[in-house]
DNA sequence: TAAAAGATCCCCT
DNA sequence: GGGGATCTTTTAT
């Protein structure tokens, strides 16, 4: 039931890939979640860290399709994106929130304790944290690992939520934004 | 060389 | 609902 997505999942437009990807597992070493709300970037968007061309720091979006590209964010976060199209393009796929399905205690011990676990991963920072996602990650390949994503979630909702992205200032208006309407708590695989 | 902004989160009121 | 923490990368002088 491991099932690793393929390279060719990733090989498409960051528009087609999102909200597919909604649904997926997200797998590092013990811990897993489901995959429920993200947004897409591309080198046409403003928005984007690719927008201005290649760099030391977004390097990886223009790598190729597969790789997990990870920033520093705030001087305190970390936030981890899927690269989507084909090499040179500059496009990625933000993992903004995850329902913990697997490894939830070591997901407490890096979030804190008294963290609910509701709010264990549902945030780009938050995730990045509860999964230990940092730069040394940077550049990994989903498909071989450490990082991994898996197709064994559920099927990507028919009607996803689709809205604007949040927390940026340029390209306000794209709906690039794609949220899993079912319920969050609907764990109906795999267990902590 | 300097300055500012940033794909965030948490605590406080 | 608002602001502070904290530091890297980028962009402007």
């Amino acid at each position: 039931m491991t099932g690793v997505l393929p390279r060719s999942f990733y090989a498409r437009d960051a528009l087609v890939v999102a909200p597919e990807l909604l649904g997926k597992v997200l797998a590092h070493g013990a811990c897993r979640g489901r995959i429920v709300e993200v947004e897409a970037y591309r080198e046409d968007d403003p928005a984007s860290h690719s927008h201005r061309g290649p760099t030391a720091r977004n390097a990886t979006m223009f790598g190729g399709p597969g790789r997990l590209y990870v920033y520093f964010s705030y001087g305190m976060h970390h936030c981890a994106n899927v690269v989507t199209g084909t090499a040179g393009d500059g496009q990625a796929v933000l993992l903004r929130a995850v329902v913990p399905l697997a490894g939830l205690d070591v997901m407490r011990e890096r979030r804190g304790p008294e963290r609910a676990d509701r709010h264990l991963a549902d945030g780009p920072g938050k995730l990045a944290q509860a999964f230990a996602l940092d730069r040394a990650l940077d550049g990994c390949d989903l498909t071989r690992g450490p990082v991994r994503l898996l197709s064994d979630g559920l099927a990507p909702p028919p009607q996803p939520l689709v809205t604007t992205r949040i927390g940026i200032t340029r390209a306000v208006d794209r709906a690039w934004r794609f949220v899993d309407p079912r319920p969050r708590s609907a764990c109906q695989h795999g267990r902590s």
